[in-house]
RNA sequence: GCCCUCGUAGCUCAACGGAUAGAGUGUCUGGCUUCGAACCAGAAGGUUGGGGGUUCGAUUCCCUCCGAGGGUACCA
């Protein structure tokens, strides 16, 4: 069973998740292959505390204005999830805004200092004044509760804005002093930082911790399972769904099973508890934890301790993931359950498996975290925070309309219906072999330009080998059958080199899919149909096909046709759609 | 502190201990009257982060240092 995708409802499904199903689908498809049993499986991250975030920004400031239209709820559910996230951690921003400019900003520091210092002779909010004036100058964290009055920062937050604006009026040249780091970023953005908290700053600072409670509140609502609560959760969750299935069907990711963390809290509870029982876990400080390193008597930090559920008893990721895991061997009678998520998750994987291990569930040994590392942009980490997370339909609307303008001006005889399924084919394969042509373990970096190209290494350049390969089986009026009939007297005279590379190139494939399937790397795959693309294109202009003369002429043709499949069966691995004529 | 991952051409990435470390992109030069130019050919670009070690042979394995990212008890 490969678990993946795994995506959260009331969010967004960015850039990020979409790395996370085409590996998925990938190694599903390869294991498949390589002559495994695979069943696909996507665990939907349908309710926790980012669910009662959103729930609760919805109920309280925007309940009934969700758009009319269905296909628009999923996405603007999102962005409530995200407006709840900035006013929930609204004044960690403003703090950790704050200790960015006075770590990376020495003009700002000495401005500040001798501002403060001004306040504070006029004896303006004296102790918290003397307070900040110390943090700032000593680049250290400020603790919000250590403020005696609450609202100083609002207070102080103008001069901070007529300082950046200062600065962006009259530019000082940037020197590097040697031992202090590189500014992470230019006045112009730090004055637009501060713009952008300074539009709530009256309004929100002063209730955080009050929304904080209340989000509490909410969490209890969802525990207690209040009939209202519980409508709403499913009502907003369904206009997520509605969105997942859509997006699942245009990647062709489809699932034998659904699993849906709303199911197996309950079951979690009890394997707490059971835990518990026998004495596996403690409660420590009040938290029920797993101390594995003590119960495996280790020495050396290796497994930690992991919680298993929350001191107020709501339950964890991890309270789930051991029902879960446990339920997939029993429930689903498989033999091997594979984690497909990222790297960041590694360690908490291998505690899941071992408490399971060493509560005697010997199948947990054949649970397996397939990692890999995130997706970036080129200006930086992708993060809600910053506003800068590329939602997968803005970026598969760019990069298919660009597919339909290129095929429009390379092929302008192909019928508007058919343009448009090729644009969309060359449009989400050409996404996907950005996602599976890098390494599990590298991070990639995602750049919407170069997706955008569809030259050289990329979809399209295999797709298009295929492509010209169907088109001269197709010239030549032969079909599979005809080939299959001339292969006993295949004779290509004097062999060419460009022919003999095609001619291994071709027997590679069992092998890579072997290799990929023991490896869980989809990129072995993404590497080889480029390959043999590129040796294609080779034997292509070196080797005429058509006006060749017999026997030579069948024998290549025989050679076009054992490529073309093997070209689309590698891409048919990768979820690739291998179109006929582009 | 401890653990994990990464560091290869300007940039993005390959390379199952094995030949002169390869692609793409970008730059420069060429190729459509020829099975489709989303292609192809050529030029230029490298102390594989530094230093040790194992080996006939190291980008790959081991040690160490440097740099980047991540994880490390109530996020997922």
């Amino acid at each position: 069973m490969v678990e993946h995708s795994q995506p959260n409802t009331h969010k967004a499904f960015h850039v990020g998740h979409l790395r996370n199903s085409c590996l998925g689908v990938a190694i599903a498809h390869i294991l498949r292959a390589a002559g495994y049993r695979v069943q696909d499986a996507n665990y939907i991250g349908d309710i926790g505390m980012h669910v009662v975030k959103c729930l609760w920004c919805y109920d309280r400031f925007h309940r009934g204005q969700e758009p009319e239209a269905p296909a628009a709820k999923g996405r603007w559910l999102g962005e409530v999830y995200a407006e709840s996230d900035a006013r929930l951690n609204f004044r960690d921003d403003v703090l950790g805004f704050l200790l960015l400019l006075s770590r990376e900003d020495t003009a700002f520091v000495a401005a500040i200092d001798r501002m403060l210092k001004y306040l504070w002779r006029k004896g303006t909010d004296g102790e918290d004044i003397a307070y900040l004036l110390g943090r700032v100058t000593h680049a250290q964290p400020i603790k919000e509760d250590l403020l005696r009055e609450e609202n100083v920062i609002p207070k102080f937050w103008p001069i901070i804005g007529d300082q950046l604006r200062d600065q962006v009026a009259n530019p000082v040249p940037y020197v590097a002093v040697d031992g202090q780091a590189e500014p992470t970023m230019t006045p112009a953005e730090r004055l637009a930082r501060w713009e952008a908290l300074a539009e709530h700053m009256d309004e929100w600072w002063p209730r955080v911790p009050a929304w904080r409670i209340n989000v509490r509140d909410t969490f209890q609502r969802w525990e207690g399972q209040e009939p209202e609560f519980v409508r709403l959760w499913q009502e907003t969750r369904e206009w997520s769904m509605a969105d997942f299935r859509r997006i699942f069907d245009e990647l062709g990711a489809h699932f034998d099973v659904w699993l849906f963390e709303s199911e197996v809290e309950d079951e979690g509870k009890q394997i707490v508890r059971d835990l518990l029982a026998s004495g596996l876990a403690e409660i420590s400080d009040g938290l029920p934890v797993v101390k594995i390193d003590e119960k495996l008597g280790l020495e050396q930090e290796t497994y930690r301790t992991l919680p298993i559920l929350r001191s107020d008893g709501t339950s964890l990721y991890a309270t789930k993931d051991l029902a879960l895991t446990r339920r997939k061997f029993e429930q689903y009678g498989v033999d091997r359950a594979i984690w497909v998520v990222d790297a960041r998750q590694s360690l908490y994987f291998q505690q899941v498996a071992k408490i399971l291990e060493l509560a005697g569930f010997e199948q947990a040994k054949q649970a397996r975290h397939v990692g890999y590392e995130m997706v970036r942009l080129p200006e930086g980490v992708i993060s809600s925070r910053k506003g800068n997370v590329p939602v997968y339909d803005d970026i598969r609307d760019a990069v298919a309309a660009r597919a339909s303008e290129i095929i429009a001006e390379k092929n302008s005889g192909l019928e508007p219906e058919r343009r448009a399924e090729i644009a969309w084919q060359v449009a989400i394969g050409s996404l996907k072999y950005a996602m599976l042509a890098r390494d599990n373990n590298k991070v990639i970096v995602f750049d919407l330009d170069e997706a955008l190209s569809f030259d050289g290494h990329a979809a399209p350049y295999i797709q298009y080998a295929h492509a010209r390969a169907c088109r001269i089986l197709e010239h030549a009026r032969v079909d599979d059958a005809g080939i299959i009939a001339s292969l006993a007297g295949l004779d290509f005279g004097a062999l060419q080199p460009e022919e003999l590379g095609l001619l291994q190139a071709i027997a590679a494939l069992p092998d890579e899919v072997q290799r990929a399937a023991a490896e869980y790397r989809p990129l072995l795959i993404a590497s080889y149909v480029f390959e043999l693309a590129k040796r294609f294109n080779d034997f292509y202009h070196a080797c005429p096909v058509l006006p060749s003369a017999e026997p030579v002429r069948t024998a290549r043709l025989a050679l076009v046709a054992a490529t073309r499949q093997p070209l689309a069966n590698g891409l048919g691995l990768l979820g690739i759609a291998a179109p006929r004529a582009m």
